[in-house]
DNA sequence: CTAGTTGCAAAGCATTTGCCTGTGG
DNA sequence: CCACAGGCAAATGCTTTGCAACTAG
């Protein structure tokens, strides 16, 4: 990450305009909008560095292939709803109570992820 | 899922023994005892016959590979416990109050996934 | 200039499919 | 018997890598 170039910016900038988790494909076709001869190829290395750079974060869901999100974003504590129609991922605030409760005995907890499924409001219309 | 044959009854046999989420490979090294001749695209097809005659279910982690185990583990809701050392993932009973509070409005939730991390019993102690 | 970046094509990997042989019932 | 199951090789789909051309600083 030492230079500056439309591809990055046009990355970047899918990521900051869509502000939820992207995959490659999802940032392939935003950025395309803004430098039309970007390459998946360059996506998958963009991603590369700026997770190497610590400006973007992995969101792994359960079978499915990883996304990313702004390091601004996945600095605060939050969960994720997947639309079982559109598979759009949402970001949620916020954590349930009790989690502590459900750690056995002799198990110290960490951490946690929380992944919602449903349809989202959008699809839920129609 | 018609006939028993002997490449099925290794694997179902792995699954048995093995009393946790299995991935291919390992159920292939497994069975592979029993029946030395057994090929992988056998364990992924009898897999999926297996699954279309709901006697085993998948396992999904965030960042990992599907795994699988019998369907009278998978029968009832329950969620998991992943140890950071030594990367075992256990079964965890119950649920945290309020996750339908976390839900936006418009959207609706239909099933969630709960997944705790941290260091277990066994390696808690050394 | 010149090293970091990009684009295209080819390589890798895990998983799936085609096709023909083997076998359970 | 003969349709389902298995084995091998090839195909697939997603991601990474090799390499020559491009370009930011």
């Amino acid at each position: 990450m030492q230079r500056s170039t439309r591809q990055q910016d046009a990355i970047i900038h899918a990521l900051q305009k869509a502000a939820r988790p992207m995959s490659p494909p999802e940032i392939l076709a935003d950025a395309a909008r803004d430098v039309p001869a970007i390459n998946l190829t360059t996506v998958y290395r963009t991603i590369k560095r700026l997770l190497e750079a610590e400006r973007i974060s992995p969101v792994a869901l359960p079978g499915e292939a990883p996304r990313y999100e702004l390091q601004s974003v996945a600095a605060h504590h939050h969960h994720h709803f997947r639309c079982d129609r559109c598979s759009t991922v949402y970001d949620v605030e916020g954590c349930p109570a009790g989690i502590g409760g459900l750690v056995p005995r002799g198990f110290r907890l960490r951490s946690h992820d929380l992944v919602l499924y449903g349809t989202c409001k959008e699809c839920s219309r129609n």
